[in-house]
RNA sequence: CGCGGGGUGGAGCAGCCUGGUAGCUCGUCAGGCUCAUAACCUGAAGGUCGCUGGUUCAAAUCCAGCCCCCGCAACCA
């Protein structure tokens, strides 16, 4: 049996409501899941809320309700905003939950048993505000600590550590063996780096006097587990794992066809805490190196060159964006403004010159001229004799030099040639797919789908059925072009569909195809992408406008 | 000498790993078309690819040095 595609992403914390860069990471999760579903495989796409620790304590606390209470107000609005953003996941990650509470004390049980996790006393100088033991680092020029340490007192604490820095050298190797363990190349640089400079071992709880919100330590009820291994086991205790077997190889076959995932993370937590961190942790219970799962590390979002951050006000609320120009314009905008791994800025200008040029004016017009000449010439019904005509099916590249500055009247071999290369382009798209797909390339996908548009848009001028038509010798010719239209569209909807879920289905339908299917995802496969599936004598739709422009105050 | 990213026509970016006519989108200008969502197509102008030096027949691409910009406490993707 083929083995399960599962794709993670970070877990968000319920301290405040999403933001862009939320529903960025989690589109992109959906999208690569979505073309993993078009190629057949089965998928688990896992997402979710982290809701223990000290901020959502204080804010819980701040509001007046219970922990409990807050935070499931705030995850009903990540949960609101993936459905209406169409992100489809599989199964829902929540740290409150009792089965991922098992997990986490089971794993912390095994390793305290396994002698990895031990108790030791600090003191120092401590933080109130920032919830941390301060070093001489932090100190100022002047040997004080700063205003943005707040108050700062001296104190003693004990507190349980993981023996973190005992697999510094199983972690470099690791590293080094494996090319593709994070995605882009230079933040596996970044973070082996990093791994070089490990010192010291990872404090992993709280004191319940400070913090009791959270999941109690199974070998010490005075204290609880502090984020690292109550937030990032979510990615192993929703897929299955049990953690009562210690051999990864008797794992429940549900776990194992399952793992190890691909994670999408933000640039911000790959260190330490997934690159290092949690890697480290799954290592210790016992995961072999090929049960290490690969990160997909993506950039941020910025505002006028500027970080996105909820102290500088300037957070960006993806609910309203989606009111003002459809959660399918949000999608594409995220999908197809920014190179992964990269930041780009953020602007709803772009949104729109990206929406109303690749959607509005290319794809979208393209339908919708295809359809109408289909009908205003041919009654709506697709003849696709013309293709098996030898006449216009001239071998390739012999156009290329003599036809490429041609300006004339619509010309056969010109017009065959445009139809022979618009035909293959499809194969093309597909066999550059998979790799696109791996190293999370959505942005180039997007650029290969507008270039087939492009090319179509190109064929109608150089075709011109409008003159076509005034010539009743040149039908074939006539029912050729429109014939590649419509079959452009089909497979063009096929490799959009997973940016573009609801688009694609609205040009399915006005093509009238695979109506039977109409609104399911099935409707999509990737074996479909390939020439000629619409069959002679198919009748299309009627053409309705797929993306209406966005008009704004300059261009209406 | 901390770590990493970036500096490419007016704007935003790709290309760099695997040297060999500098590419895309937007904008500007001119032309064409009328099937279409005032959309589409063609052409033009516009670049010393941050600077300097090196390797090479050949460098945006490889090497060295330098300059400038942005991240690397927390909220936070």
């Amino acid at each position: 049996m083929p083995k399960t595609f599962f794709i993670a992403t970070a877990i968000d914390y319920t301290n405040s409501p999403p933001h862009i860069g939320h529903a960025y990471e989690k589109v992109l999760a959906d999208v690569i899941a979505r073309y993993h579903r078009l190629k057949g495989e089965d998928v688990f796409f896992l997402t979710g809320v982290d809701q223990h620790g000290q901020k959502v304590q204080q804010s819980a606390a701040k509001a007046g309700v219970a922990p409990s209470e807050f935070v499931k107000g705030l995850t009903q609005k990540f949960v609101d905003l993936w459905k209406k953003l169409d992100v489809k996941y599989d199964e829902w990650a929540e740290t409150i939950s009792p089965r991922h509470k098992k997990v986490v004390q089971g794993m912390l049980q095994r390793l305290f048993d396994a002698g990895q996790i031990y108790k030791d006393k600090q003191s120092g100088y401590y933080s109130i505000r920032q919830e941390q033991f301060l070093t001489d680092k932090e100190r100022g020029p002047d040997g004080e600590f700063g205003a943005e340490w707040g108050q700062v007192e001296f104190r003693e604490e004990e507190n349980y550590y993981f023996k973190l820095s005992q697999h510094k050298d199983w972690l470099l190797r690791y590293i080094d063996n494996r090319k593709d363990a994070v995605i882009p190349d230079f933040r596996q640089t970044e973070l082996r780096n990093a791994v070089e400079r490990i010192s010291g071992d990872l404090c992993i709880s709280r004191p319940k006097s400070r913090l009791d919100w959270g999941i109690e330590l199974p070998f010490d009820k005075d204290f609880v587990t502090y984020v690292w291994f109550d937030a990032l086991t979510n990615y192993i205790s929703f897929a299955g794992y049990d953690p009562k077997i210690d051999n990864y190889e008797k794992q429940p076959s549900e776990f194992l066809d399952r793992w190890p995932a691909l994670q999408i993370i933000g640039k911000d937590i790959l260190i330490p805490a997934h690159g290092i961190y949690w890697l480290i942790m799954l290592h210790s219970i016992g995961f072999p190196d090929e049960a290490m799962p690969q990160l997909l590390v993506h950039g941020w979002w910025n505002l006028s060159g500027a970080k996105i951050s909820k102290s500088a006000g300037n957070v960006i609320d993806p609910f309203a964006l989606a009111d003002k120009y459809s959660p399918e314009a949000v999608r594409y905008y995220l999908m197809s403004d920014i190179a992964t791994g990269s930041d780009a800025d953020f602007s709803e200008e772009r949104l729109i010159e990206r929406y109303n040029t690749d959607l509005a004016n290319s794809l979208g017009n393209l339908a919708n001229r295809a359809l109408n000449m289909t009908h205003r010439y041919c009654g709506g019904q697709l003849d696709r004799t013309f293709e098996n005509d030898s006449l216009f099916l001239k071998p390739n590249g012999w156009w290329n030099t003599e036809l490429a500055t041609y300006t004339g009247p619509p010309n056969t071999p010109y017009i065959a040639a445009h139809l022979a290369w618009i035909s293959s382009l499809g194969a093309i798209a597909v066999a550059g797919l998979p790799a696109e797909v791996r190293r999370g390339g959505v942005h180039d996908i997007i650029g290969t789908i507008n270039h087939i548009v492009k090319l179509n848009n190109e064929l109608v001028e150089i075709a011109s059925p409008w003159k076509l038509v005034k010539e009743p010798n040149r039908s074939p010719e006539l029912k050729g072009v429109l014939y590649h239209l419509s079959e452009s569209l089909r497979i063009i909807a096929v490799l959009i569909s997973p940016v573009l879920p609801k688009a694609a289905h609205g040009i399915f339908d006005q093509l009238n195809w695979k109506m039977e299917l109409s609104g399911r995802e099935e409707r999509f496969a990737l074996k479909d992408a390939e020439w000629g599936k619409l069959p002679d004598g198919h009748v299309v739709g009627k053409p309705v406008p797929l993306f209406p422009r966005i008009e704004t105050a300059k261009s209406g």
